[in-house]
DNA sequence: GCTTTGACTCTCG
DNA sequence: TCGAGAGCCAAAG
């Protein structure tokens, strides 16, 4: 009885934060601290992490499996690290038509998407 | 199985 | 307003 898929390898809790982060509507973002809180924790940093450590890559934004780490930022809307480097991140914000200054999202309340 | 690290957040100075 | 420190949770070593 195969109970366990090839996703095993990736824990719940990442699941459930790549899920979340698929959510996410283009031209929106949504900060760690949601995401810790719709998953019914506190751990922010999980969160983050399990961006980093996230299978899918940024740079495999062309399937549809991917996550839109990129349009997650900080609580105050601030762009925090990323491992592609937070000008990259950027870029991609301002395609998805989210304005970027200096690392940190124009209208932040404005392209905040709560779920 | 314990210790360290981490793409965070909050509070104090 | 800006800077530094402590706290929190989960995964990896």
């Amino acid at each position: 009885m195969t109970k366990i898929f090839k996703t095993d390898r990736i824990p719940e809790f990442y699941r459930k934060v790549y899920a979340l982060c698929k959510k996410i509507p283009k031209g929106k973002v949504t900060t760690y601290k949601i995401l810790a809180e719709k998953l019914g924790t506190k751990a922010y940093r999980a969160v983050g992490a399990a961006m980093n450590r996230n299978p899918y890559g940024i740079l495999n934004c062309n399937g549809k499996n991917m996550v839109p780490c990129h349009r997650v930022v900080a609580s105050s809307g601030h762009l925090h690290g990323f491992a592609h480097g937070l000008t990259k991140k950027a870029g991609l914000l301002n395609k998805e038509g989210i304005k970027v200054v200096t690392n940190k999202i124009a209208d932040f309340e404005k392209v905040l998407f709560k779920f």
